[in-house]
DNA sequence: TCTGTTACCGAACTCTTTGTCTGATAACAG
DNA sequence: CTGTTATCAGACAAAGAGTTCGGTAACAGA
Protein backbone atom coordinates (compact mmCIF):
# COMPACT_ATOMS: atom_id res chain seq x y z
CA UNK A 1 0.00 0.00 0.00
CA UNK A 2 0.99 3.61 -0.83
CA UNK A 3 2.73 5.19 2.12
CA UNK A 4 0.67 8.25 1.34
CA UNK A 5 -2.71 6.47 1.87
CA UNK A 6 -1.24 4.26 4.78
CA UNK A 7 -0.18 7.34 6.53
CA UNK A 8 -3.72 9.07 5.36
CA UNK A 9 -5.58 5.49 6.78
CA UNK A 10 -3.60 5.96 10.54
CA UNK A 11 -4.84 9.55 10.82
CA UNK A 12 -8.22 9.37 10.00
CA UNK A 13 -8.04 6.25 12.47
CA UNK A 14 -6.25 8.48 15.36
CA UNK A 15 -8.31 11.08 14.63
CA UNK A 16 -11.70 8.68 14.77
CA UNK A 17 -10.73 7.37 17.83
CA UNK A 18 -10.06 10.42 20.29
CA UNK A 19 -13.28 11.62 19.20
CA UNK A 20 -15.08 8.40 20.21
CA UNK A 21 -13.39 8.59 23.21
CA UNK A 22 -15.06 12.27 24.60
CA UNK A 23 -17.78 12.13 22.19
CA UNK A 24 -20.83 10.45 21.36
CA UNK A 25 -20.39 8.57 17.78
CA UNK A 26 -23.79 9.67 16.47
CA UNK A 27 -22.57 13.97 17.85
CA UNK A 28 -19.15 13.71 15.67
CA UNK A 29 -19.45 15.02 12.56
CA UNK A 30 -16.95 14.02 9.49
CA UNK A 31 -15.60 17.45 9.38
CA UNK A 32 -14.54 16.74 13.11
CA UNK A 33 -12.59 13.49 11.97
CA UNK A 34 -11.09 15.49 9.21
CA UNK A 35 -9.88 18.31 11.39
CA UNK A 36 -8.47 16.35 14.15
CA UNK A 37 -6.65 14.28 11.14
CA UNK A 38 -5.51 17.29 9.51
CA UNK A 39 -6.75 16.17 6.02
CA UNK A 40 -8.73 17.33 2.98
CA UNK A 41 -12.20 16.83 2.94
CA UNK A 42 -11.90 15.22 -0.65
CA UNK A 43 -9.08 13.01 0.92
CA UNK A 44 -11.68 11.57 3.96
CA UNK A 45 -14.28 10.66 1.13
CA UNK A 46 -11.43 8.79 -1.02
CA UNK A 47 -10.80 6.68 2.24
CA UNK A 48 -14.06 5.72 3.65
CA UNK A 49 -17.71 6.06 2.03
CA UNK A 50 -19.35 7.55 4.94
CA UNK A 51 -18.59 7.65 8.54
CA UNK A 52 -20.70 4.53 9.07
CA UNK A 53 -18.37 2.50 6.68
CA UNK A 54 -15.37 4.14 8.88
CA UNK A 55 -16.96 3.01 12.64
CA UNK A 56 -16.97 -0.83 10.43
CA UNK A 57 -13.74 -1.21 9.54
CA UNK A 58 -12.21 0.21 12.81
CA UNK A 59 -14.13 -2.39 14.93
CA UNK A 60 -13.31 -5.14 12.51
CA UNK A 61 -9.73 -3.83 12.76
CA UNK A 62 -9.87 -3.91 16.24
CA UNK A 63 -11.99 -6.90 17.53
CA UNK A 64 -10.40 -9.23 14.58
CA UNK A 65 -7.19 -8.76 16.03
CA UNK A 66 -8.26 -9.34 19.82
CA UNK A 67 -10.32 -12.54 18.07
CA UNK A 68 -7.90 -13.96 16.07
CA UNK A 69 -5.26 -13.53 19.11
CA UNK A 70 -7.36 -15.74 20.60
CA UNK A 71 -8.21 -18.02 17.98
CA UNK A 72 -4.18 -19.18 18.02
CA UNK A 73 -3.97 -20.10 20.96
CA UNK A 74 -3.48 -23.76 21.50
CA UNK A 75 -6.69 -25.30 21.35
CA UNK A 76 -6.98 -28.24 23.87
CA UNK A 77 -4.16 -26.62 25.36
CA UNK A 78 -5.19 -28.22 29.02
CA UNK A 79 -4.86 -32.18 28.66
CA UNK A 80 -5.24 -32.71 32.71
CA UNK A 81 -8.90 -31.91 33.94
CA UNK A 82 -11.82 -31.50 31.79
CA UNK A 83 -13.24 -27.76 31.45
CA UNK A 84 -10.65 -25.45 31.91
CA UNK A 85 -9.55 -25.26 28.52
CA UNK A 86 -12.22 -22.86 27.67
CA UNK A 87 -11.33 -20.67 30.70
CA UNK A 88 -8.25 -20.53 29.41
CA UNK A 89 -8.76 -18.76 26.45
CA UNK A 90 -11.51 -16.46 28.24
CA UNK A 91 -8.63 -15.70 30.93
CA UNK A 92 -6.22 -15.06 27.80
CA UNK A 93 -8.72 -12.67 26.24
CA UNK A 94 -9.54 -10.66 29.28
CA UNK A 95 -5.67 -10.35 29.62
CA UNK A 96 -4.94 -9.30 26.26
CA UNK A 97 -7.71 -7.01 26.86
CA UNK A 98 -6.10 -5.03 30.16
CA UNK A 99 -2.99 -4.24 27.83
CA UNK A 100 -5.21 -2.24 26.17
CA UNK A 101 -4.12 -2.33 22.93
CA UNK A 102 -4.62 0.71 20.66
CA UNK A 103 -6.37 1.60 23.40
CA UNK A 104 -9.88 -0.55 23.87
CA UNK A 105 -10.60 -0.37 26.78
CA UNK A 106 -11.03 3.47 26.45
CA UNK A 107 -13.44 2.91 23.49
CA UNK A 108 -14.81 0.00 25.53
CA UNK A 109 -15.28 2.32 28.34
CA UNK A 110 -16.75 5.20 26.47
CA UNK A 111 -20.20 6.38 25.97
CA UNK A 112 -20.04 4.54 23.05
CA UNK A 113 -19.42 1.38 24.71
CA UNK A 114 -22.59 -0.41 23.83
CA UNK A 115 -21.19 -0.08 19.83
CA UNK A 116 -18.56 -1.44 20.61
CA UNK A 117 -19.70 -4.30 23.11
CA UNK A 118 -21.93 -5.52 20.41
CA UNK A 119 -19.32 -5.60 17.60
CA UNK A 120 -17.15 -7.94 20.18
CA UNK A 121 -19.98 -10.15 21.27
CA UNK A 122 -20.43 -10.86 16.96
CA UNK A 123 -16.57 -11.99 16.95
CA UNK A 124 -16.82 -13.51 20.32
CA UNK A 125 -19.62 -15.96 18.93
CA UNK A 126 -17.29 -17.44 16.36
CA UNK A 127 -14.74 -17.96 18.86
CA UNK A 128 -16.96 -19.67 21.08
CA UNK A 129 -18.39 -21.66 18.18
CA UNK A 130 -15.29 -23.00 16.90
CA UNK A 131 -13.61 -23.34 20.44
CA UNK A 132 -16.42 -24.64 21.87
CA UNK A 133 -18.35 -26.71 19.23
CA UNK A 134 -15.39 -28.51 17.92
CA UNK A 135 -13.58 -30.15 20.83
CA UNK A 136 -17.77 -30.93 21.56
CA UNK A 137 -17.83 -29.14 24.56
CA UNK A 138 -21.36 -27.68 23.54
CA UNK A 139 -23.13 -30.91 23.79
CA UNK A 140 -26.37 -30.53 25.92
CA UNK A 141 -29.44 -32.14 25.93
CA UNK A 142 -31.32 -29.86 27.74
CA UNK A 143 -30.77 -26.52 24.75
CA UNK A 144 -30.29 -25.62 21.53
CA UNK A 145 -26.69 -25.21 20.42
CA UNK A 146 -27.43 -21.40 18.92
CA UNK A 147 -28.78 -20.71 22.49
CA UNK A 148 -25.69 -21.27 24.16
CA UNK A 149 -23.34 -20.37 21.87
CA UNK A 150 -25.37 -16.81 22.33
CA UNK A 151 -25.07 -17.47 26.05
CA UNK A 152 -22.04 -17.76 26.98
CA UNK A 153 -20.80 -15.04 24.82
CA UNK A 154 -23.12 -12.47 25.87
CA UNK A 155 -22.04 -13.52 29.36
CA UNK A 156 -19.00 -12.69 28.76
CA UNK A 157 -19.09 -9.60 27.43
CA UNK A 158 -21.52 -8.69 30.59
CA UNK A 159 -18.67 -9.87 32.27
CA UNK A 160 -16.26 -7.61 30.62
CA UNK A 161 -18.74 -4.43 30.71
CA UNK A 162 -19.31 -5.25 34.38
CA UNK A 163 -15.47 -4.69 34.72
CA UNK A 164 -15.34 -1.50 32.66
CA UNK A 165 -18.13 -0.12 34.46
CA UNK A 166 -16.60 -0.92 37.90
CA UNK A 167 -13.15 0.94 36.91
CA UNK A 168 -11.71 -2.71 36.59
CA UNK A 169 -10.76 -3.03 40.13
CA UNK A 170 -10.44 -6.89 39.65
CA UNK A 171 -7.79 -8.67 38.16
CA UNK A 172 -8.28 -10.99 34.82
CA UNK A 173 -8.11 -13.45 37.40
CA UNK A 174 -10.99 -12.95 39.26
CA UNK A 175 -13.34 -12.10 36.65
CA UNK A 176 -12.40 -15.12 34.75
CA UNK A 177 -13.72 -16.16 38.17
CA UNK A 178 -16.70 -15.18 38.03
CA UNK A 179 -17.55 -15.79 34.18
CA UNK A 180 -16.55 -19.58 34.92
CA UNK A 181 -18.90 -19.54 38.10
CA UNK A 182 -22.34 -19.10 36.14
CA UNK A 183 -21.01 -20.84 32.74
CA UNK A 184 -19.35 -23.48 34.10
CA UNK A 185 -22.30 -25.87 34.87
CA UNK A 186 -23.12 -25.42 30.97
CA UNK A 187 -20.14 -25.77 29.54
CA UNK A 188 -18.07 -29.41 29.33
CA UNK A 189 -19.68 -32.68 29.40
CA UNK B 1 -54.60 16.43 28.83
CA UNK B 2 -56.07 18.67 26.30
CA UNK B 3 -57.71 15.88 23.64
CA UNK B 4 -56.39 18.00 20.35
CA UNK B 5 -52.50 17.08 22.57
CA UNK B 6 -53.39 13.78 23.03
CA UNK B 7 -54.74 13.17 19.28
CA UNK B 8 -51.26 14.68 18.50
CA UNK B 9 -49.50 12.72 20.20
CA UNK B 10 -50.76 9.25 19.47
CA UNK B 11 -50.74 9.83 15.97
CA UNK B 12 -46.73 10.50 16.11
CA UNK B 13 -46.32 7.84 17.95
CA UNK B 14 -48.12 5.36 15.73
CA UNK B 15 -46.63 6.59 13.07
CA UNK B 16 -42.94 6.73 14.46
CA UNK B 17 -43.71 2.95 15.29
CA UNK B 18 -44.66 2.14 12.30
CA UNK B 19 -41.43 3.65 10.34
CA UNK B 20 -39.29 1.81 13.42
CA UNK B 21 -40.53 -1.46 11.58
CA UNK B 22 -39.25 -0.89 8.90
CA UNK B 23 -36.45 1.33 8.89
CA UNK B 24 -33.53 1.81 10.84
CA UNK B 25 -33.88 4.38 13.41
CA UNK B 26 -30.87 6.63 12.52
CA UNK B 27 -32.64 6.42 8.89
CA UNK B 28 -35.97 8.01 9.80
CA UNK B 29 -35.95 12.23 9.01
CA UNK B 30 -38.42 13.93 11.62
CA UNK B 31 -39.98 14.82 8.01
CA UNK B 32 -41.17 11.55 7.48
CA UNK B 33 -42.48 10.98 10.49
CA UNK B 34 -44.19 14.45 10.64
CA UNK B 35 -45.67 13.17 6.57
CA UNK B 36 -47.10 9.91 8.07
CA UNK B 37 -48.55 11.34 11.45
CA UNK B 38 -50.17 14.39 9.42
CA UNK B 39 -49.11 17.07 11.51
CA UNK B 40 -47.36 20.29 11.24
CA UNK B 41 -43.98 20.76 11.58
CA UNK B 42 -44.15 23.27 14.46
CA UNK B 43 -46.50 20.79 16.19
CA UNK B 44 -44.02 18.06 16.18
CA UNK B 45 -41.56 20.43 17.44
CA UNK B 46 -43.92 21.54 20.13
CA UNK B 47 -44.24 18.20 21.48
CA UNK B 48 -40.54 16.60 20.94
CA UNK B 49 -37.69 18.46 21.18
CA UNK B 50 -35.78 16.26 19.20
CA UNK B 51 -36.60 12.89 17.43
CA UNK B 52 -34.21 10.90 20.57
CA UNK B 53 -36.39 12.23 23.06
CA UNK B 54 -39.02 10.99 21.03
CA UNK B 55 -37.58 7.85 20.86
CA UNK B 56 -36.94 8.20 25.02
CA UNK B 57 -40.74 8.35 25.91
CA UNK B 58 -41.73 5.67 23.63
CA UNK B 59 -39.43 3.49 25.29
CA UNK B 60 -40.37 4.34 28.67
CA UNK B 61 -44.07 3.85 27.63
CA UNK B 62 -43.08 1.10 26.58
CA UNK B 63 -41.30 -0.98 29.08
CA UNK B 64 -42.53 0.89 31.94
CA UNK B 65 -45.79 -0.52 31.38
CA UNK B 66 -44.48 -4.33 31.06
CA UNK B 67 -42.40 -4.00 33.73
CA UNK B 68 -44.63 -2.59 35.93
CA UNK B 69 -47.59 -4.70 35.28
CA UNK B 70 -45.09 -7.71 36.15
CA UNK B 71 -44.05 -5.94 39.03
CA UNK B 72 -47.71 -5.61 40.01
CA UNK B 73 -47.57 -9.38 40.54
CA UNK B 74 -47.72 -11.00 43.89
CA UNK B 75 -44.49 -10.93 44.85
CA UNK B 76 -43.62 -14.21 46.97
CA UNK B 77 -46.28 -16.07 45.52
CA UNK B 78 -44.89 -19.83 45.51
CA UNK B 79 -44.46 -20.94 48.95
CA UNK B 80 -43.80 -24.68 48.11
CA UNK B 81 -40.96 -25.07 46.75
CA UNK B 82 -38.03 -22.74 47.19
CA UNK B 83 -36.89 -20.69 43.58
CA UNK B 84 -39.66 -21.23 41.52
CA UNK B 85 -41.51 -18.24 42.47
CA UNK B 86 -38.52 -15.91 40.48
CA UNK B 87 -39.44 -18.17 37.28
CA UNK B 88 -42.66 -17.18 37.28
CA UNK B 89 -42.38 -14.27 36.97
CA UNK B 90 -40.29 -14.39 33.92
CA UNK B 91 -42.18 -16.56 32.52
CA UNK B 92 -45.54 -13.95 33.16
CA UNK B 93 -43.23 -11.72 31.33
CA UNK B 94 -42.73 -13.74 28.62
CA UNK B 95 -46.51 -14.30 28.24
CA UNK B 96 -47.20 -10.96 28.51
CA UNK B 97 -44.54 -10.07 25.43
CA UNK B 98 -46.57 -12.73 23.33
CA UNK B 99 -49.76 -10.63 23.96
CA UNK B 100 -48.04 -8.15 21.45
CA UNK B 101 -49.26 -5.13 23.30
CA UNK B 102 -48.89 -1.74 21.35
CA UNK B 103 -47.24 -4.36 18.93
CA UNK B 104 -44.08 -4.10 20.72
CA UNK B 105 -42.56 -7.58 19.25
CA UNK B 106 -42.07 -5.99 15.90
CA UNK B 107 -40.25 -3.27 17.58
CA UNK B 108 -38.11 -5.76 19.07
CA UNK B 109 -37.83 -8.13 15.83
CA UNK B 110 -36.94 -5.11 13.69
CA UNK B 111 -33.51 -3.96 12.47
CA UNK B 112 -33.63 -1.18 15.55
CA UNK B 113 -33.48 -4.61 17.88
CA UNK B 114 -30.87 -3.54 19.71
CA UNK B 115 -31.92 0.15 20.79
CA UNK B 116 -35.56 -1.75 22.41
CA UNK B 117 -33.15 -4.49 24.06
CA UNK B 118 -31.09 -1.96 25.38
CA UNK B 119 -33.67 -0.29 27.01
CA UNK B 120 -35.67 -3.49 27.90
CA UNK B 121 -32.44 -4.53 29.75
CA UNK B 122 -32.31 -1.39 31.74
CA UNK B 123 -35.93 -1.64 32.98
CA UNK B 124 -35.60 -5.54 33.88
CA UNK B 125 -32.63 -4.93 36.00
CA UNK B 126 -34.85 -2.79 38.29
CA UNK B 127 -37.12 -5.55 38.28
CA UNK B 128 -34.79 -8.36 38.74
CA UNK B 129 -33.56 -5.90 42.10
CA UNK B 130 -36.40 -5.56 44.00
CA UNK B 131 -38.05 -9.26 43.18
CA UNK B 132 -34.64 -10.95 44.50
CA UNK B 133 -33.03 -8.69 45.84
CA UNK B 134 -35.84 -8.20 48.60
CA UNK B 135 -36.74 -11.97 48.89
CA UNK B 136 -32.97 -12.63 49.69
CA UNK B 137 -32.42 -14.63 47.24
CA UNK B 138 -29.48 -12.98 45.69
CA UNK B 139 -27.30 -14.18 48.64
CA UNK B 140 -24.74 -15.36 46.27
CA UNK B 141 -21.15 -14.98 48.42
CA UNK B 142 -19.23 -16.15 45.21
CA UNK B 143 -20.55 -13.19 43.67
CA UNK B 144 -21.30 -9.32 43.58
CA UNK B 145 -24.75 -8.12 43.80
CA UNK B 146 -24.10 -6.18 40.81
CA UNK B 147 -22.64 -8.70 38.80
CA UNK B 148 -25.63 -11.20 39.62
CA UNK B 149 -28.15 -8.85 38.73
CA UNK B 150 -26.72 -7.44 35.66
CA UNK B 151 -26.03 -11.39 34.34
CA UNK B 152 -29.62 -12.21 35.40
CA UNK B 153 -31.23 -8.88 33.29
CA UNK B 154 -29.05 -9.76 30.23
CA UNK B 155 -29.32 -13.65 29.96
CA UNK B 156 -33.29 -12.88 30.06
CA UNK B 157 -32.67 -10.34 27.46
CA UNK B 158 -31.18 -12.73 25.57
CA UNK B 159 -33.89 -15.40 25.54
CA UNK B 160 -35.87 -13.44 24.50
CA UNK B 161 -34.09 -12.19 21.31
CA UNK B 162 -33.09 -16.07 20.49
CA UNK B 163 -37.05 -16.35 20.78
CA UNK B 164 -37.36 -13.54 18.49
CA UNK B 165 -34.14 -14.26 16.19
CA UNK B 166 -35.79 -18.12 15.41
CA UNK B 167 -39.17 -16.56 14.73
CA UNK B 168 -40.71 -17.45 18.15
CA UNK B 169 -41.11 -21.35 17.40
CA UNK B 170 -41.15 -21.85 21.19
CA UNK B 171 -43.44 -21.74 23.88
CA UNK B 172 -43.09 -19.23 26.23
CA UNK B 173 -42.99 -22.12 28.71
CA UNK B 174 -39.97 -23.72 26.73
CA UNK B 175 -38.44 -20.59 26.77
CA UNK B 176 -39.09 -20.18 30.63
CA UNK B 177 -37.17 -23.36 30.91
CA UNK B 178 -34.19 -22.73 28.67
CA UNK B 179 -33.82 -19.54 30.95
CA UNK B 180 -33.92 -21.16 34.15
CA UNK B 181 -31.52 -23.77 33.29
CA UNK B 182 -28.90 -20.98 33.13
CA UNK B 183 -30.29 -19.21 35.67
CA UNK B 184 -31.44 -21.54 38.12
CA UNK B 185 -28.14 -22.56 39.82
CA UNK B 186 -27.37 -18.85 40.89
CA UNK B 187 -30.96 -18.15 42.39
CA UNK B 188 -32.37 -19.28 45.95
CA UNK B 189 -30.19 -20.18 48.34
C1' DT C 1 17.25 10.63 -13.65
C1' DC C 2 13.06 10.88 -16.18
C1' DT C 3 8.04 9.95 -16.62
C1' DG C 4 3.53 8.62 -15.97
C1' DT C 5 0.46 7.61 -12.20
C1' DT C 6 -1.79 8.44 -8.06
C1' DA C 7 -2.84 10.62 -3.64
C1' DC C 8 -3.61 14.77 -1.56
C1' DC C 9 -5.25 19.53 -0.99
C1' DG C 10 -8.47 23.34 -0.69
C1' DA C 11 -12.20 25.43 -2.06
C1' DA C 12 -16.57 25.81 -3.88
C1' DC C 13 -20.90 23.75 -4.64
C1' DT C 14 -25.48 21.09 -4.22
C1' DC C 15 -28.65 18.75 -1.49
C1' DT C 16 -30.78 17.13 2.67
C1' DT C 17 -32.18 17.78 7.15
C1' DT C 18 -32.82 20.20 11.27
C1' DG C 19 -34.90 23.44 14.24
C1' DT C 20 -37.19 28.10 14.56
C1' DC C 21 -40.54 31.62 13.62
C1' DT C 22 -44.52 33.83 11.75
C1' DG C 23 -49.46 34.97 11.50
C1' DA C 24 -53.85 32.86 10.73
C1' DT C 25 -57.41 29.40 12.07
C1' DA C 26 -60.02 26.52 14.93
C1' DA C 27 -60.73 23.78 18.98
C1' DC C 28 -60.93 23.99 23.79
C1' DA C 29 -62.39 25.38 28.86
C1' DG C 30 -64.88 28.15 31.93
C1' DC D 1 -69.45 34.34 24.84
C1' DT D 2 -64.42 34.98 25.62
C1' DG D 3 -59.83 34.31 26.43
C1' DT D 4 -56.47 30.64 25.91
C1' DT D 5 -54.00 27.34 23.43
C1' DA D 6 -53.00 23.79 19.93
C1' DT D 7 -52.54 23.38 15.28
C1' DC D 8 -51.30 24.61 10.58
C1' DA D 9 -48.75 26.16 6.40
C1' DG D 10 -44.95 28.04 4.85
C1' DA D 11 -40.75 30.36 4.91
C1' DC D 12 -36.30 30.73 6.93
C1' DA D 13 -31.29 30.15 8.55
C1' DA D 14 -27.83 27.00 9.77
C1' DA D 15 -25.46 22.70 9.79
C1' DG D 16 -23.85 18.77 7.80
C1' DA D 17 -23.12 15.30 4.00
C1' DG D 18 -21.16 14.09 -0.10
C1' DT D 19 -19.28 15.66 -4.87
C1' DT D 20 -16.39 18.03 -8.15
C1' DC D 21 -12.25 20.18 -10.05
C1' DG D 22 -7.80 22.08 -10.95
C1' DG D 23 -3.37 22.34 -9.08
C1' DT D 24 0.57 20.22 -6.40
C1' DA D 25 3.57 16.82 -4.71
C1' DA D 26 4.81 12.18 -3.63
C1' DC D 27 5.31 7.78 -5.45
C1' DA D 28 6.87 3.63 -8.52
C1' DG D 29 9.09 1.85 -12.38
C1' DA D 30 12.15 2.24 -16.40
Amino acid sequence: MDRRQRKTRDAIFRAFTQLLETRAYHRITVQEIIDAADIGRATFYAHFETKDFLLKELCEELFGHVIDAAVGLPHGHAHGSAGTAPDSVFLHLLRHLQENDRNILALLSSQNNEIFLQYFKINLKKLVKTQLADTGKLKNGKLPEDFLVNHISASFVETVSFWLRGGMKETPEELAEYFEYVTAPLIGN
